[in-house]
DNA sequence: AAATTGTTTTTTATCGATAAGCGAAAACAG
DNA sequence: CTGTTTTCGCTTATCGATAAAAAACAATTT
């Protein structure tokens, strides 16, 4: 059977609407409701009748209105709202990055399914879909083994980034002054330097930062390959520095100058300096993750 | 439930293995055979039990001899032996590169399991795995999008194989007079130079030699993102020049010389002839497969 | 008529069950 | 004691069933 995180998650949110409307408020129609939380109409209308049922909504069809405040506690808690798949995400993850698992340990279905509270299928669907991280491999119908979160792991994967990225560097340098990217990219020198001067509370927010402006630069000339291979770089930075906060004030300072130095290099859109500027930041990153090899 | 097309293929390979050897002679023992078959003795023995009863093999444990000669038609059926995700793998490739499909396609899983005879489970894991060959998307809850083997996705391909094939080459280029690539340079070279003598009847196997002699380049210095890739290039090569049979043998011997220019470069390790040589072949393996595109 | 709600149909996500296949340990032969 | 076969438990591959979610269609209101 589907699992309904879909729809507590969709109740939660509309729960926080009701509180931010106030009572008395009428409710948008379910077709803006719909894309306000991005899902179907038959789940906001499944919302919609617990809502009534609950009776923090009152009124029928289009006639409705916020009938009370929302009571604490009204919310499902949140590990029910949080997708099948996720959840494996996250307990494999941490299985593999935090050092339970050895190079060469053997993965075993039935027991992981049991240890994350899923079905097979589950598990055996997100090892499908996780063997291209290069982390794992099949034997055919002698299940997977796990290869090891290893240095050598992390100097090919920055083998490649390096050679994408300063592809990409070098594509947005040489975009014309009308191309959409530049604004894009001012606004995102401003970001940083807004998250510099509040460096000391904020920089857990660099991670995400540095991934849109990664991101963003792989934007200058679209590559579906490319943009999948970032999607291994964002889950293994998340995860990995997730659970190793090592100097991580400083190493984010560091990287925020670096960053700003790449911007400058892009906007003058003098090659060789964005060559120069791409090449350092990546060699700094790579040494920083290579650091986390040393220590172990 | 499993499907024993392991059992099967094992068994007709063991058939053939008795009529090489001929009536009267002893079998070789259960792990030599399962070791030859590539498969575990638990199918080995399933065979041999299977055998016994039919009468081809007579005698116990140790002492098994041939009995008779093996029968036209003691063959199970080629397709009953092909495990079922190789079967969708060829239906979908085959849906997919002949045209039926338009971009933009719904792909419906259970559609798909009854056109091939297959249950949903077997589809949605292939599609999972599809998914990084980035002509098919996922939208949540929603099913899956073909997005067209178009002209366009070609182009991506291509960029990223230029990028790696020539970091290969330069590596390779680069090793010492002692390591192990130099004598299986030269195998390749030779088996080059025999095909090209028997052009005209052996024009077909060239594919297979292509295949081989790029991974060879990229085994110089190995990358497991770079391997993987070139699964993604093997799988679109071989199903799109399977049904794409226009001008063929002239198409290859042409490659064929490409490669014999590539491997001269290769040996004489000048690197900017290397470079040349590399991205002579590829530009010409690119604009074969972008000219298909013109045609229709 | 356009937007909205009500209803029905279609499709996906997820589970549990079961035979095929693997591999280790026990038993056996020389 | 070495190589082989026998036996057995464990794991994967595959199916079909079912509730959740989406999508299409119909009816209603403004």
């Amino acid at each position: 059977m589907k699992s309904d995180t879909v729809f507590k998650q969709a109740f939660n949110q509309t729960l926080d609407l009701l509180s931010a409307a106030g009572t008395g408020a009428p409710l948008p129609s379910e077709n803006a409701l719909s894309a306000d939380l991005g899902v179907s109409r038959t789940t906001v209308r499944k919302v919609l009748a617990r809502l009534s049922e609950r009776g923090y909504v009152a009124g029928q069809g289009r006639n409705r209105v916020i009938a009370s405040a929302v009571p604490d506690g009204a919310h499902f808690p949140h590990p029910e709202t949080v997708a099948t798949a996720k959840q494996v995400e996250v307990h494999f993850m941490e299985w593999m990055l935090r050092g339970q698992a050895q190079p060469g340990t053997q993965i075993n279905e039935l027991e992981l399914a049991r240890a994350f509270g899923v079905g097979t299928t589950g598990i055996r669907e997100f090892l499908n879909r996780f063997r291209r991280f290069g982390l794992i491999a099949k034997r055919p119908n002698a299940g997977w083994v796990f290869m090891g979160f290893t240095r050598e792991f992390a100097m090919e994967l920055f083998e490649i980034r390096e050679m994408f990225e300063l592809r990409s560097a070098r594509a947005l340098a040489q975009l014309p002054d009308s191309a959409a990217i530049w604004p894009r990219l001012r606004a995102i020198e401003r970001q940083h330097r807004d998250l510099l001067r509040d460096i000391d509370e904020r920089y857990q927010d660099f991670s995400d930062l540095d991934n849109r402006f990664h991101r963003l630069i792989n934007a200058a000339a679209p590559n579906r390959f490319i943009d999948d291979f970032y999607d291994i770089i964002t889950l293994i930075f998340h995860y990995h520095y997730q659970w190793n906060k090592h100097d991580e004030r400083a190493r984010n300072e560091i990287a925020i100058h670096e960053h700003l130095a790449y911007i400058q290099a892009l906007l003058t859109r003098d090659l060789p300096r964005v060559q120069a500027a791409c090449t350092l930041h990546l060699a700094s990153a790579r040494a920083t993750m290579l650091a986390t090899f040393e220590a172990a």
